[in-house]
DNA sequence: TCAGACTTTTTCGTTACGTCA
DNA sequence: CGTGACGTAACGAAAAAGTCT
């Protein structure tokens, strides 16, 4: 069973296969670029079976409407309870077909429409903290990188200077500790350290960039996954 | 089997209401 | 009491995928 959890929402997303969402479902939801963190079995359905879900609804969508007389809408706040029962709902599936949304609807005493409207709402908002949480980890990412590179041109300078002032000492110096191994690919730490000292120090800087192998980006949900 | 019309359900952006400082 | 900020219920449009013919 698939499972994604963010500890940063508070929500879990695993899925009962009895109660997971129909296949086209899953494809509306897939297709989207934040299919990534809603994964989720694929179940066999037809469109007929749907239909005879339809037959446990309570009313049709006329009666959803939540207009007043005048037109205007009759905002109704939920009560606590209401909202924990659509929360837990929720985490065991975000998305509910006809059959649960009637269940939900009755158990709550909500017109199916305000059901189905929550459950809109809320994936939104799961959605907007995790583009929140991306766009964080992004800023660090960016962050440690800009640190990283002010500090190897720094020591780049330094080698730099030191070359000019005393090459005899530069060549028998110890390669530098930052300089030793790419903390991407680790692909400088198996090289000869003689050879560094006889050729370039820093395969980036000598154009070996092409073929240092780029670190592996760790998506932040990835990240929560492995943590919680 | 394929194509196009139709249906269903979703996301997205927005609006409006309720609450609180 | 008035007001602005914020959270969220509700809505409509557009898109995408399924179903039907």
């Amino acid at each position: 069973m698939m499972e994604r959890a963010s500890d940063d929402l508070g929500l879990s997303l695993s899925l009962s296969s009895s109660l997971a969402p129909r296949t086209h479902h899953v494809a509306m939801l897939f297709r989207s670029p934040e299919k990534r963190f809603l994964e989720m079995p694929l179940l066999p359905a037809k469109r007929s079976e749907i239909a005879a879900d339809e037959g446990l609804r309570g009313g049709s969508d006329e009666e959803d409407g939540g207009c007043g007389i005048d037109g205007s809408r009759k905002k109704l706040r939920l009560s606590k309870d209401q909202s924990a029962v659509l929360e837990d709902s929720f985490r065991e599936h975000p998305t509910l077909n006809p059959r649960q949304k009637a269940a939900l609807a009755q158990q709550l005493g909500l017109r199916p429409r305000q059901v189905e409207v929550w459950f809109q709402n809320r994936r939104a908002r799961t959605k907007l903290k995790q583009t929140e949480v991306d766009c964080e980890f992004l800023k660090r990412c960016c962050e440690t990188l800009t640190e990283e590179n002010r500090r190897l041109q720094k020591e780049v300078q330094e080698l730099r200077a030191l070359k000019l002032v005393s090459p005899h000492l530069y060549m028998h110096m110890s390669p530098p500790t930052t300089l030793t191994m790419c903390p991407s690919c680790e692909r400088v730490s198996n090289a000869n350290s003689a050879d560094r000292r006889a050729g370039s120090i820093a395969p980036a800087a000598a154009g070996d960039a092409a073929v240092c192998h780029r670190p592996i980006a760790v998506r932040p949900q990835q990240q929560s996954l492995a943590s919680s």
